[in-house]
DNA sequence: TTGCTATATTACTATATAGCGATATAGTGT
DNA sequence: ACACTATATCGCTATATAGTAATATAGCAA
């Protein structure tokens, strides 16, 4: 009888209600552009303003400026105005450790394939 | 002289490549939507097929056809077919990581927040 | 005040994708 | 062969958002 699995066999993940799968999926959100994760690689050296920022990311600085605000609105980064000049910095310490992971998963996944490779 | 700071700082973060911050974005952009997330979060509790995951996941099945196939497709998880049902797992151990990362944050988030309203 | 710089916002276009109904395909049993 | 079930795919609409150019706003200096 295949069927009736003991329900307790994979452990761990609890249901999550609709509202906060949402929210998890909105900060989700936030690292699921390019230009977002570049400006984050970015101030991971430190603080930067946003003219600094928009030469990193090698786009306009319309376009950043929305970037930045979706990053903030998730409370991943944090402004602080200094005269003429917006300084950005990360205020989610959690994000380094999300990138990382993601990052050694891909290496993994990369190097994985490499050894399939050589094994034709 | 607040200028000139040190360059090694904030250590750790090396600069990526357009490319592989595009690999990246298109695996948190897999986890950008809750009803992926759902999916997710019900094959942690172990194997199901794919009418399961309809009834769970509370949408059509050409809609879970098609997110199923978005996880599939960056490697998230790994289809095998029983006879007339195609059985789905989760085949990306750090998901369960980069979830309960983002869980916490939240949650510390959450909580203070809570301690905000507590000292009005 | 005027002018300059840094940043934000607005208005728009173009693209991606979530969701749905209908259809196609694959596997099983008769 | 036919019928049935499970799943995938197609065609479509609606919405979200990335990107851009132009404009607005904020802060400083003369």
């Amino acid at each position: 009888m295949p069927k009736k699995i003991h329900p307790r066999r994979d452990a761990g993940a609890k249901a999550l209600s609709d509202a906060t799968l949402e929210l998890i999926a909105q900060r989700f959100r936030a690292l699921a552009e390019p230009i977002r994760l570049k400006l984050l690689n970015t101030l991971m050296q430190g603080e930067r303003n946003v003219t600094q920022l928009v030469e990193a990311a090698g786009t306009g600085q319309a376009n950043v400026s929305k970037h930045l605000s979706v990053l903030k609105q998730v409370g991943m980064i944090a402004t602080r105005r200094d005269g003429l000049v917006t300084l950005c910095s990360i205020a989610d310490p959690s994000i380094k450790q999300l990138c990382e992971i993601m990052c050694s998963r891909l290496k993994a996944e990369h190097e994985q394939r490499a050894k399939e490779f050589e094994d034709l």
